[in-house]
DNA sequence: TGATTTTTGTACTGTGTTGCATAATATATC
DNA sequence: GATATATTATGCAACACAGTACAAAAATCA
């Protein structure tokens, strides 16, 4: 039940009032996403994440609310930490196949992680679980997957603006076949496809939007 | 808790010893397969099941087994409804974009049906789900995809062999498109996206694997 | 009519679950 | 040192859940 042993020595000095936390709350979300990204919501039972998280019931929810509103902080942590390991290579100036080589390895490794094998996208867990009883939930899925439809767009765009692309390319519609092997990409992963299948998946995708074919 | 009022009236000749079943099991089973499609395994209660099919606790186990059986035999179920409603627009000689557009059709209208809402694709929320902790359930799963794969494969494989694609262009690497374009119109689905959206995405990718892009 | 067989309906057991109430604990302020 | 404040730890209450035992019911067979 003990997350950490020293207090933060002086990290801000406005030391606070009560009793100090044995938890840190960023630790604590991390470990929470952990669980709900691989048992889903309903799966993962409030002792799962108290002994996951080295925090007590009470201290769960004073932290973080209750059970749902925890998904909801974790799944906003998850996008957080895609976003994070994507916008750099959205950002920078590269060539087209290697920015789709760069964001495709980066997915893979975010959905193959996991102690216990592989686990997926986290947008697409939630698509085929809470979304559909959940209407806020549901809004936020459909955030995230509007989110990567727009990123992918503005990259295909560029490309064509620097004349990477033929004309006729259509950058919303191959960014839809980009967002579409993510997704795949996720599923599989999820039901333990091999990493290497998967990256043959992702070379012919990129080969065909690239237009190599 | 009445699923019908007659006896079937000499169905069979064999009329069964005992007390007849007040309930016909294959449509127990679809009225499962309808719970376990929209709110998942975990969030589906045995009161869920029993209201739904009409069948008390002890018929649905006599008659199903334990809960998970039961997830195992909808899941059963939901491929053989979907492959009958396939089979024949994949075995029909038809030329590729018509055979193409007929599939989408048909996984569109799977997906999208449902009395509350859209409940996509029975395989892709499984692999969301129960895949990732249970090997028979995950092996289901991986079978169920690959019998997408292959039946896209061998489509491109004939429309190939007869001249509707070009030299260069790889059957397994379009089947793998197209199976991802499944993937993605099945998890957009259970986040509401508008039946019109789906249907652009399916018509770009169409466009893009006859090669008129 | 009575025995046999199969299914139904009810009720029960034991366990897991969520959320909260309460008291103990540890720190800052006065 | 006393008080106020914030957090922890224990535990509880109410309920949901999966699975099963058992008697009543409805049919066939003799």
């Amino acid at each position: 039940m003990v997350q950490k042993e020293k207090p933060p020595a002086a990290a801000g000095q406005p030391r606070r009032r009560g009793r100090p936390r044995a938890y840190e709350p960023d630790i604590a979300l991390g470990k929470a996403l952990d669980l709900f990204r691989t048992q889903g919501f309903a799966a993962t039972s409030l002792d799962d994440l108290s002994a996951a998280t080295g925090m007590n019931r009470p201290s769960l929810y004073g932290a973080f609310g209750d059970k749902r509103e925890l998904y909801i902080k974790s799944y906003q942590r998850y996008r957080e930490e895609a976003r994070a390991a994507m916008v750099e290579i959205f950002a920078k100036e590269m060539p087209l196949r290697q920015r789709l080589e760069r964001i495709f390895a980066s997915a893979l490794n975010i959905y193959l992680s996991g102690e216990k094998g592989p686990r997926g996208c986290f947008t697409v867990v939630t698509a085929a679980s809470e979304a559909v009883g959940d209407p806020e939930i549901r809004a936020m899925v459909l955030d995230g997957l509007a989110e990567l439809d727009k990123a992918f767009a503005n990259c295909f765009r560029r490309a064509k603006e620097k004349g990477e692309l033929s004309d006729s390319a259509d950058p919303a519609v191959l960014a839809q076949l980009a967002s579409a092997t993510v997704h795949t990409i996720a599923i599989r992963s999820r039901a333990r496809v091999p990493r290497k299948e998967l990256e043959a998946i992702v070379k012919g995708a990129i080969d065909l939007m690239v237009g190599v074919t």
